[in-house]
DNA sequence: AAAGAAAGCAACCGCTTTCTC
DNA sequence: GGAGAAAGCGGTTGCTTTCTT
């Protein structure tokens, strides 16, 4: 048996809504509030809609001191520095934003900023592949092989990318702000001051420690070249270092955001590039990555595959702009 | 100019969390 | 403390607009 609907579907108008509906519902909220209940509200008066649409239409359209379109580079910097923080919480990162709504700032995201950030690292790579081409090619030409180019040859000149997998896409974006979060001059910044409620600290904390118990945490704890991460993760440097027993049988669920997080721990590992420029701009900035296989480093150290810092790293140099 | 593709965005769906009794 | 209702939230869908060929 399946949840009660909120309201009966078969009287209750669906799509756009009409001028004269936004009027009736601005009307009424404005003069009365809410009343505490969205699903009795519709039929106080008198539209067909569902509560949770009226509830939706009132946050993000008709109340007041609404903004659309036109987000500032300013607001780019804020979405993306949360974004590298606390993940896909729209809500959360909408209330940094005043006036702005977490359906738009999400919709912002999968359609501008997202692209925007994929789009400069797939022509990088794409420029990589092509000389990666044609150095192979030279190399064979010489060995009088043009006419075979065995399977594990054609992964070398493309090894990680284009990608379809939506999870690997998601490491991309975040290992990739990520970098720009710890480039000198950035326009990111952990907001720590959003850490407010006992809910955002603990999900926070969490992140710390799933961080702690990867392998590849240890290396970031010694690493010399991270210097920003602990200002990322207050407190996490007061978390013991020593890889915790982490099941490796959890569902993805339960255990959601780590292999995120293992590419995080991946790039802050290998990072070492830095910026002079600090251009708010930012997406200009952003150079070649290529992102390791999809294997954390400890699956990668179990499977005895090579560390990306041994691999899919190796152009790392890519990152630091031309002097 | 027309057709198809891509992009943008409003709205819906359903799961999770919070509140109330 | 438990159950049910309502609110909150993020992912997804589908329509409209814009761009490209």
């Amino acid at each position: 048996m399946g949840r009660a609907p909120c309201c009966d579907k078969a009287n209750v108008k669906k799509g756009p809504w009409s001028p004269e509906e936004d009027a009736t519902l601005k009307a009424y909220i404005e003069q009365h509030g809410t009343g505490g209940n969205w699903i009795a509200l519709p039929q106080k008066i008198g539209l067909k809609r569902c509560g949770k649409s009226c509830r939706l239409r009132w946050l993000n359209y008709l109340r007041p001191n609404i903004k659309h379109g036109g987000f500032s580079e300013e607001e780019d910097n804020i979405i993306c520095s949360l974004y590298i923080s606390i993940g896909s919480r729209w809500s959360i990162i909408a209330g940094q934003l005043p006036g702005r709504t977490d359906n738009d700032i999400k919709n912002y995201w999968n359609t501008r900023l997202k692209k925007k950030l994929l789009g400069k690292q797939r022509k990088e790579q794409q420029a990589q592949a092509a000389r990666r081409c044609n150095s192979l090619k030279q190399e064979m030409k010489r060995e009088s092989c043009e006419t075979f180019m065995a399977p594990a040859l054609m992964n070398q000149i493309s090894p990680y990318w284009p990608t379809d997998h939506p999870l690997e896409e998601e490491a991309n974006i975040r290992s990739l702000l990520m970098k720009l979060a710890q480039q000198p001059n950035n326009n990111f910044q952990y907001p720590i001051n959003i850490i407010s409620s006992p809910q955002d600290q603990l999900y926070v904390n969490s992140m710390s420690s799933m961080l702690t118990s990867s392998a590849a945490m240890n290396s970031i704890h010694t690493s010399t070249s991270c210097t920003q991460l602990p200002n990322m993760f207050p407190g996490l440097e007061n978390l013991p270092s020593e890889p915790c027993e982490l099941g490796y049988d959890h569902n993805p669920q339960q255990i959601d955001g780590l292999e995120e997080l293992y590419g995080m721990a991946d790039m802050v590992n290998a990072s070492t590039g830095t910026t002079s420029s600090g251009e708010s701009t930012g997406w200009g900035d952003i150079s070649s990555l290529v992102y390791p296989p999809f294997v954390s480093d400890y699956e990668g150290c179990q499977q005895g595959l090579p560390q990306p810092q041994d691999s899919a790293f190796e152009d790392l140099s890519y990152f630091v702009p031309p002097q």
